[in-house]
DNA sequence: GTGGTCTAGACCACT
DNA sequence: GTGGTCTAGACCACG
């Protein structure tokens, strides 16, 4: 399973943001190991040296630990976790908020745009 | 007035989607002539060069047509307009909901969010 | 009748291409008064510098020649005429033929097709 | 080996007709890696900058595809490269006549004045 | 005065 | 080593 990504943007990154997904989403629980740098590398089909920045990363930023000689772990930390998430959350929507300022759409029009885009989510 | 850049995207795509915005927004109307190269790049505080790519691309984007000797101006299709305000729109609204998807957030709870930030867009 | 002009090449070029076409085919004769410079550009909807160039031009090719107070005529010469026709064909064979090699196509071919779509010229 | 320019076109401009020619003649093939850029600045005699937007147009034109880090490789859609050919066939004779018009020829002149010229292609 | 092209050289991010 | 961005400065063609 080669995953698709975007050429306009790091692959490192859109790796860093996918695996954070997983984690909030659930998918990675709270202390669940990760595949080793170089299985998850083969399996995205990404050079082992991105894979290998993507969960240094990922390890500053404290979401996941990595122990000598046994591989990363998503962080026992729950309380680390929702804070990511809201962190994310909050990003994102001021990151939107941003765009949308910066086009000159009004709030209303957005807003009511994406309801109606609602059950598409 | 030097224009603040974020240090994370490129200086001309900035510029690009500033100026489409004002275009979109009405700031700059339909037939208008737009500062020459070298007067906005003074104003922007960048390289002239640099500007020179960003109404290139403009151009390239059917949004501005450059007259020779005379400088760019924004096109009187009106209807060109009308298409790339929609089309960013969607555009805008679609990468929003993959990344909250991506991030495994529920619709509700981020339009939610969306709704209490409300008046500060 | 404000004139067409392709955006991507020279207007006083486009100029000078025309006015020698109309020679060449007779739609100027030998001896014959050319509209005066003002007169010229306004019927083409071009700045009067741009049409001077064109007469300059047209006066060092040896095609047209200007009397003082009188105006621009196209030459006498009517060998001076032909030659322009045989240069300017061969130059339109030669730089037809420099761009059929330099885009790889067969000579053949491109003759084949030009044949095809004679009845079209 | 410094490539020679013509003077009067630019030549970002005669390298992208040289590299598509390159592409559709078969001396690249899809799929395969171009030189880098600054490879192939060195050796054309121009500056990488130029080098770089001959590159970006090509992208462009959807005929390259851009890896980060890796390089450019010629795209192994062969249908677009096929495309491609045809559209450049159809302009250059479609240009052709166009200008053989506006300079008064008749069409068989120029076929079989081309005619007596073909061995020369 | 306007856009367009080109060079030289630097720095950065990515793989 | 690869592409990408940016600056500084020059020169040219056009209207």
């Amino acid at each position: 399973m080669s995953i698709d990504f975007l050429p306009d943007k790091p692959i490192y990154q859109q790796l860093i943001e996918r695996i954070t997904g997983d984690i909030i989403r659930g998918t990675f629980t709270p202390g669940e190991k990760l595949p080793s740098v170089r299985d998850y590398a083969v399996q995205a089909g990404v050079n082992a040296n991105t894979m290998q920045r993507v969960y240094k990363e990922l390890e500053q930023m404290k979401i996941t630990e990595t122990r000598r000689g046994q591989g990363s772990f998503v962080t026992e930390d729950i309380a680390a976790i929702a804070a990511l998430r809201t962190e994310m959350k909050e990003q994102l929507v001021k990151s939107f908020i941003q765009n949308v300022e910066e086009l000159g759409f009004s709030a209303g029009e957005m807003v009511d745009y994406l309801q109606e885009r609602r059950e598409s989510i």
